[in-house]
DNA sequence: AAACCGGGGGG
DNA sequence: CCCCCAGGTTT
């Protein structure tokens, strides 16, 4: 017997002893039910799906029945499910599948997965249980699996990784029982080879796992490579009247800070010139604008360069925005670089 | 607080 | 093609 084919049997031999086989979607396997339970586990777990599903099927016994329903209705089944894209792309497809295909799925890889909402992933797993035609599979659960059997050096997301991957799938699916090696490989990540603390101990295919052999579990699968944040500059400026006053704007409701009080916020080439057409002062030798050094902040998705400019003495201006005293500005809700940068207005009063 | 997840859609 | 996103769960 190949190393492959060993896989295989290992694991259905393991399925068939440990597996699941009375979930609501094992019985009565159409392609229907497979399809609604498939779009389902996508994003949540098997015991969270379970109630969603019998409900859903309750509701909607057929395509038919799904296809006849109004939008909101497939929602409010789907509400707490997330993603309802999804929920809306079920609905899609099952009107697909009434109206141009005669309540019949398509049996082609291809076919299924110009459905909307339905990927290379889904179309295999729908096939294999439901039709008995043999796919692989790669879904999070496969990929993992995957990646520790196999010590992959590289992220899955890589186009190359997962070409590889796909392959790796494919070899290993066996030509019988493919339905029930669907099954297994996901069951095998899902409740052994699971994302951290893996159960190595209760695994059918410990002995020949690369990861395993390596005693390097823990470095698979390759995490994602987090994205350096990118940094955008701003220029933000401080502008005192000749009462100590400070001037603020509030915030678009939309976007950063959205709402807050706020320094108007200029880019960085085009600040200058902007002042000066909009505010004057007192001071007839032109504007003395002064840089402060730079001020740092770190978003979820970007860092912010803050550079902060000061100009005292403001005696008119064409923005819109208010004059605080110092401590009502502090009083406002503030974004917190904001708030440190005019706390140092208060520190530094001569 | 951050990673994760299949497929869609936009740049 | 590559990047980003949704939105709830897990860590």
């Amino acid at each position: 017997m190949s190393d492959t084919e060993e896989f295989a049997q290992t694991l259905l031999e393991w399925f068939d002893r440990s597996g699941r086989h009375d979930l609501p979607w094992q019985q009565n396997k159409t392609p229907y039910r497979v399809w609604v339970s498939e779009i389902m586990l996508q994003q949540t777990q098997v015991q969270t799906v379970i109630p969603y599903y019998e409900r859903f099927m309750e509701a909607f016994p057929t395509v038919e029945a799904l296809a006849q329903a109004d939008q909101e209705e497939v929602l409010s089944h789907w509400s707490g499910l997330g993603y309802y894209a999804r929920g809306r792309n079920l609905l899609k497809t099952a009107q697909i599948v009434v109206n141009d295909f005669q309540g019949h799925f398509p049996q082609d890889l291809e076919g299924m997965m110009a459905l909307p909402g339905i990927g290379r992933s889904t179309a295999g797993a729908v096939l294999s249980i439901a039709s008995q035609q043999r796919h692989p599979i790669l879904d999070g659960n496969v990929k993992r699996v995957l990646c520790r059997y196999n010590a992959v050096e590289s992220w899955s997301g890589e186009k190359k990784t997962e070409a590889m991957l796909w392959k790796r799938a494919d070899e290993l699916t066996p030509e019988q029982r493919f339905d029930d090696y669907t099954q297994a490989i996901m069951d095998l990540g899902a409740t052994l080879c699971t994302r951290s603390k893996p159960k190595c101990d209760a695994c059918p295919v410990q002995k020949n796992c690369q990861a395993w052999q390596l005693n390097r579990v823990a470095d698979f699968p390759y995490a994602k490579p987090k994205k350096a944040k990118p940094t955008r500059e701003k220029a933000m400026t401080i502008l005192l009247n000749e009462n100590r006053q400070v001037f603020l704007q509030q915030r678009p409701q939309k976007g950063i800070w959205g709402g807050l009080w706020s320094l108007p916020e200029m880019s960085l080439d085009q600040h200058e010139t902007h002042i000066k057409s909009k505010v004057e002062t007192r001071c007839d030798k032109g504007l003395n604008l002064i840089e402060w050094p730079l001020f740092k902040h770190t978003f979820t998705h970007y860092h912010l360069i803050i550079h902060p400019f000061f100009l005292d003495e403001v005696s008119s201006i064409k923005l819109e925005g208010e004059w605080f005293t110092v401590s009502e500005a502090l009083s406002k809700g503030l974004p917190a670089p904001i708030r440190k940068l005019i706390k140092q207005l208060e520190s530094s009063n001569d």
